[in-house]
DNA sequence: CGGAATCCCTTCAGATACTG
DNA sequence: CAGTATCTGAAGGGATTCCG
């Protein structure tokens, strides 16, 4: 039973720490969510769409998914310049899962709340 | 379609924004985790368990779980004082879809690594 | 034992200005 | 259009000390 635990106490190789905990930022996951929505999305068409995201860190986060292989960039060269993300392969199969904790989210949404201001702990 | 698209465009009232990114900490799915394989845990036990987490970020980790409900916390009171967690039925509801999540960062690790290593955008 | 309080450093993230 | 570069304030998180 310990033995399950060894996992978690394994800081250097723990799936968590290494893999979940790029995702644990501010974006991410909503970006994953957007881009699973459609096929393909423009850079400032992402933007309009969070409407509380700058430019920078829609950048960074961008370049963090596309490097772990979760959302791909293809650039077109016209002018004006022309950029279209969509999720990977990687990518649609992290938001089945992402999905299951996004629906959780709003299920339980209000509860939560309510229990947040209950609590004076 | 792009009215799918509203509720994450909808900054106040996104279930993500409100809800999820309360996890998006560095500890908060860790402890979450450890907690669904046993029954309580003492916070020392917590500490050890864990390894690289400071006293003081498992406590502040601790009671925004308990805030939310997801985890329970028992007060013995003994000499010298005894301090129980345990997951809460909302909690043992969230911890399903983490378990999805995790199983898929323990299986994708490597890919993803790999990836990592070679991305040089 | 299980914290709370304080200090301090690092990282995150927003605003602004500039560019191919 | 889709970025990059720089600056700065805010927040996250660690180390230490003290307490019931």
């Amino acid at each position: 039973m310990e033995n399950n635990l060894n996992k978690y106490s394994d800081v250097k190789n723990c799936p968590i720490r290494t893999v979940l905990d790029r995702f644990g930022d501010k974006w991410s996951v909503l970006v994953l969510l957007i881009l699973g929505e459609v096929e393909k999305m423009r850079f400032n068409e992402l933007l309009r769409t969070m409407g509380d995201i700058s430019q920078k860190m829609l950048t960074v986060t961008l370049r963090t998914l596309e490097a772990d292989d979760l959302v791909k960039r293809t650039i077109y060269p016209e002018v004006p310049p022309r950029v279209e993300y969509e999720t990977t392969e990687r990518g649609k199969s992290l938001l089945k899962h992402i999905h299951g904790l996004a629906g959780w989210a709003e299920e339980n949404k209000l509860a939560i709340l309510e229990s947040r201001n209950k609590f004076k702990g």
